[in-house]
DNA sequence: CCTCATTTGTTCGTATGTATA
DNA sequence: TTATACATACGAACAAATGAG
C-alpha cells in the first residue's frame, strides 16, 4: 500500500501521482485507469477521497469518467503539428 | 416490506438476517436465496446494498452466485461423521 | 443463430452523517 | 465556520452469463 504523508490533503497527493502515472506513460492514452475501489486499496484511503482525487483529473480533462464502465485517460491535445 | 432501524448499517443487518434464514432452513443448502432485485424490494434498501449483503455471504462462503442464474446456499461443511 | 428477460457483479458519481482539525 | 476524511447508501449504467423462445 502507497505511503501518503506529505502536508497536502490526501486527495491532491493522490491526484497528483495519477497525474504523473498519466504523463510518463504509466496509464496511456484511451486505457483504462484503476477504479476507485481499487485505488482505494492501492491508497489505503475511503473511496470517497479515491473519487475525489480522480475528480480533480476530470476536472482537468486528463480522464474521463463513464458510468459502469470506468475512467479513461483522454487522448492527448494535439500541439501544433504532430509531426 | 422489512423494517430495519438497528444501529447498524443496512447491509450487515440484512446479511444477519440472510444468515439466519440459512440457519434456520428457511433457505436450504442447493436452495437459490431471492435476487437481489427481490431483497432490495423486501427490504426497501438499493440494489447496490442488497449485493453488498450477500456479499458478506459470499465472504463467508454460506452462499455461491452465479451470474445469470442467482445465488445459491452451500453445501453445510461436514462435521465428523455424518450420521 | 438471434433476441429478450433475468441475474450476478462491477463501476461511476453523488449525497448524507459523523468526526476531526 | 470551513476543509478534510471516513463509512454508508442511493441511482444509473454496463458487462457477462444464463435460459426461454
Amino acid at each position: 500500500m502507497m505511503d501518503l504523508d506529505g502536508p497536502e490533503p490526501l486527495y491532491i497527493q493522490i491526484a497528483g501521482i495519477l497525474r504523473r502515472r498519466i504523463a510518463d506513460g504509466t496509464y496511456p492514452p484511451r486505457s483504462k485507469i484503476p477504479s476507485a475501489e481499487a485505488l482505494r486499496a492501492e491508497f489505503g484511503v475511503s473511496r470517497v477521497t479515491a473519487v475525489n482525487a480522480v475528480g480533480i483529473l476530470l476536472n482537468e480533462k486528463l480522464v474521463q469518467g463513464v458510468v459502469g464502465k470506468g475512467t479513461y485517460v483522454s487522448e492527448p491535445p494535439e500541439t501544433s503539428g504532430e509531426d
